[in-house]
DNA sequence: CTGCTGAGTATAGAAAAGTAAACTCAGGTG
DNA sequence: CACCTGAGTTTACTTTTCTATACTCAGCAG
């Protein structure tokens, strides 16, 4: 039984986040919540992404609670749903930007990136960053992972 | 043409990081690398994942220059490859965080999240922030999005 | 030179996910 | 009342993943 190897992972935060938005399409549809699209036609045409998954992804986001449904009327149509983002979708943002600063610094075109994410009034570019809860700026090294309330190691076998 | 709607996406920072480590088990092997695992051996252990795929992830995220490999050897055996991080491996951080982070808030067992990040030294607790290069703390609703340099419109059709 | 071990590769069958295109359905328009 | 539209559902097909087992290969031990 070694601490490391044994433990059970059925738990682990990031796994269980990925079971909610770690299928193709998934982030993409949120990233595009963000960027001002709301209805189901808006992300298949943006996204040309296959509408039934398009359904699916979209009502897994809404039974998650990571979307909401609203309606919309457009002049002289019947009202129609629209999907907005919900807070628990905003808490995604930090993720989400974790992704977009890499693909910047890693992946981008010779010319940049395809969009800046800039500090609304300051203008300032603006990226996820590792703090500590005092307001340190923190190295990935100086990150300590250690047991926490739900530890637990998986049953021998 | 709409300016959201039929602008190019296929240049996104998003999506081009969700190809590289969008497809199942490979955030969880580098997961374990934190962790500290660096063994194909050990990653077979703890994760439950075929070793083909396994092979397969660890390939490409080699490949791709965010693990590389070095030899170990224990004694009375040859040496053997291990997978270590690198520094484009590390610049993942800040995107794993912010999935850890959303999985403790919302899909945490009752009794709290299976690890806690601590800063070295300090032990104060560790999450994913978003900042603006002034130093300001951001809310999601004030990250404004722009085009950027690699900023194109989808052909038309 | 035979066996053991860690690190894979090869292969085959089952399940899940993805894609494409046709079809449905409600309400508003002509 | 026939037609149009947005928002889906259904179906058929393809691809990818998953699971399980068997096999290979290098070098150290006996």
């Amino acid at each position: 039984m070694d601490y490391r190897l044994d433990r059970d992972t059925s738990n682990c935060s990031i796994a269980r986040t990925l079971e909610v938005v770690g299928e193709k399409w998934t982030i993409l549809i949120l990233r595009e919540v963000w960027y001002g699209s709301s209805r189901f036609s808006d992300f298949e045409r943006v996204l040309g992404c296959p509408r039934n998954l398009l359904a699916a992804r979209l009502r897994m986001l809404v039974e998650e609670g990571i979307l909401a449904t609203e309606t919309y009327k457009e002049p002289g149509s019947r009202s129609r749903p629209k999907y907005v983002i919900t807070p628990k979708g905003v808490d995604l943002v930090p993720a989400v930007m974790g992704l977009l600063q890499w693909g910047d610094r890693y992946r981008a075109d010779p010319e940049g990136p395809a969009v800046l994410a800039r500090h609304r009034g300051c203008g300032a570019h603006v990226d996820a960053q590792i703090r500590c809860e005092r307001g340190h700026a923190v190295q990935a090294e100086d990150i300590e992972s250690v047991p926490g309330p739900a530890f637990r190691m998986r049953p021998a076998g």
